[in-house]
RNA sequence: GGCGGGUUGGCGGAGAGGUUACGCAGCGGAUUGCAAAUCCGUGAAGACCGGUUCGAUUCCGGUACCCGCCUCCA
């Protein structure tokens, strides 16, 4: 069996994994605030534990992995889009207005992640679901002696929790000496969280022994990944600006919850994205959504390819010349498998540079040592192991339309041309282009050749001639409205 | 202030204490109406200063610079 090797952020060294049930690996990776569309860094997470999703069904069945990422529908951003909403007189209940925002951007959160290629998760609990379960955790916790309730608020007495800090390298009292806690008279110590806040009564709020009030960020995933992984699971995943306090307010809620048990065994956090090396942020205007890009025509595989290029523990930047490159090789790879059964199993070698603390980069490197040899069945089979070339989300963008020279007719690579999207003013302008090159030949006058394939590259389509005939590949800014003039 | 990540050839980006990463671009050649594409070949690196070592880009220490988290934005 292979054996996989991961970067345990608890231990900051890399170990083999060893499942606690090989039966049954589970995982829990933290999942988006549902307040409005997902943005291009909530993509990282999202691609990186996809392909250790895939890679762990691969070596331990896909039937035995268990991938649960919740959707945070509980939130003030969610509350103030809502009550904008009904400002402008929406006459429905806040409740109301509230569900349909998290419904339609859960919507948008699964359409723009499908077209990134990512497996939809074995589960996606939402916290408004499990509201019972996080009261009972809470209510544990204090009478552990764990928290205690004050003002209408229950807080988590961080001091009585030895490990916290660990897992983020901190101590709290050289977090306390930092002085960027909030201060409120309520706490016992100014490091304490909020496990449970009253709600006034615009707010949305659900009854509980301290009233009627809703839950802090942190408790849902402790209170979820409970009750749907159990006490102990494999791997808990996130971003690493999740790491505090997030993930440490999470070890303290669920160990102390359930101090016999280890809760999450392996820690993994992939690095931030930066865009043409900045931070992204509204402020510095380089902020965009993932459904940005998609409307920009830039495939999701092509997307997905610039991330898994950039291995998950490093920041990545996002930059045109890179999904330029990466659509020019994805291109290519797609010509050579159009058509072509995938072999059997993936390539070792590709399966090896992912189990080692899934080496993303290294992986397609391999797939390169792979189409170089021109094997595409081989290929095939292990670019899907990256959640690449697969049929889900070929949505056609690399087809190209190709006229042998000598039969004047039209046709598709790897498909009917008629299947191309927006192709028929392509299709024609091939013909056009292969009957005046055919004349051209013979005059030795290319005028025309010359001013249809100026036409062909001002609309976006990529010409190649050769003896072989023509080929016309449109590109991601391809206009068929600008092939008119050919007419 | 505390914590963490990074610095590799023109660009992107990996591994490994001593042997070619890989991709893109470049250069030479084949091919071509031209231009691509394709094929063959090829040059090019390891921020800086010390240390360990027979030998370090790879290990250790320090310096510089960049980036992020700790604060609504992942």
């Amino acid at each position: 069996m292979t054996t996989i090797r991961l970067t345990n952020t608890k231990t900051r060294t890399k170990d083999v994994f060893e499942p606690i049930d090989p039966d049954n690996v589970r995982m829990y990776v933290c999942g988006p605030t549902v307040y409005d569309r997902a943005h291009l860094g909530n993509a990282r997470p999202v691609i990186v534990f996809d392909v250790l999703f895939r890679l762990l069904r691969h070596v331990y069945g896909a039937d035995h992995v268990t991938y649960v990422r919740n959707f945070t529908d509980v939130d003030d951003k969610i509350n103030a889009e809502a009550q904008r909403r009904k400002g402008l007189g929406d006459p429905r209940s806040l409740e109301e207005l509230i569900r349909e925002r998290t419904e339609e951007t859960i919507r948008w959160y699964h359409e723009d992640m499908d077209a990134l290629g990512a497996l939809r998760p074995t589960q996606e609990p939402r916290a408004t679901e499990w509201i019972g379960a996080m009261i009972a955790m809470i209510g544990d916790l204090i009478a552990r002696g764990h928290a205690y309730e004050k003002a209408g608020h229950v807080l988590f007495r961080v001091r009585s929790y030895q490990g916290y800090g660990k897992l983020s390298g901190r101590s709290v009292d050289d977090m306390i000496a930092g002085a960027r806690v909030e201060v409120a008279p309520f706490k016992e110590d100014p490091m304490d969280f909020v496990l449970w806040k009253p709600s006034t009564d615009d707010l949305p709020g659900w009854d509980s022994p301290w009233g009627r009030g809703r839950p802090g960020w942190h408790i849902e995933c402790s209170a979820m990944s409970h009750e749907l992984l159990g006490d102990s699971f494999d791997i808990h995943g996130g971003g690493i600006d999740l790491q505090f306090p997030h993930h440490e307010n999470e070890i303290a809620q669920s160990m102390c919850a359930h101090p016999e048990a280890d809760f999450a065994r392996v820690w993994m956090h992939n690095e931030m994205l930066q865009v043409e090396g900045k931070k992204m942020s509204k402020s510095l205007g380089n902020f965009f959504t993932v459904r940005d890009l998609l409307d920009k025509g830039i495939p999701g595989e092509v997307i997905r390819f610039v991330f898994l290029s950039t291995h998950y523990s490093k920041p990545m930047d996002w930059t045109e010349e890179k999904a330029r490159q990466a659509e020019a090789t994805l291109r290519k790879w797609r010509g050579l498998v159009a058509g072509v059964e995938p072999a059997p199993s993936p390539a070792p070698s590709v399966v090896t540079a992912l189990a080692d603390d899934l080496n993303t980069a290294r992986a397609i490197a391999e797939l390169h040592a792979l189409a170089g040899k021109g094997d595409a069945a081989g290929l095939k089979a292990s670019a899907e192991m990256l959640g690449l070339l697969v049929a889900e989300i070929d949505t056609g963008w690399w087809r190209s339309i190709t006229v042998a020279a000598g039969t004047g007719r039209a046709t598709g690579q790897g498909h009917a041309p008629s299947v191309v999207v927006g192709t028929s003013a392509l299709e024609d302008a091939a013909k056009v282009l292969s009957e005046a090159r055919k004349v051209a030949l013979a005059s030795k006058d290319f005028s025309r050749v010359d001013a249809i394939r100026r036409a062909l590259s001002n609309a976006g389509v990529e010409v190649r001639m050769s003896k072989a005939g023509i080929e016309l590949i449109p590109g991601t800014n391809f206009d068929p409205a600008k092939l008119e003039a050919l007419k």
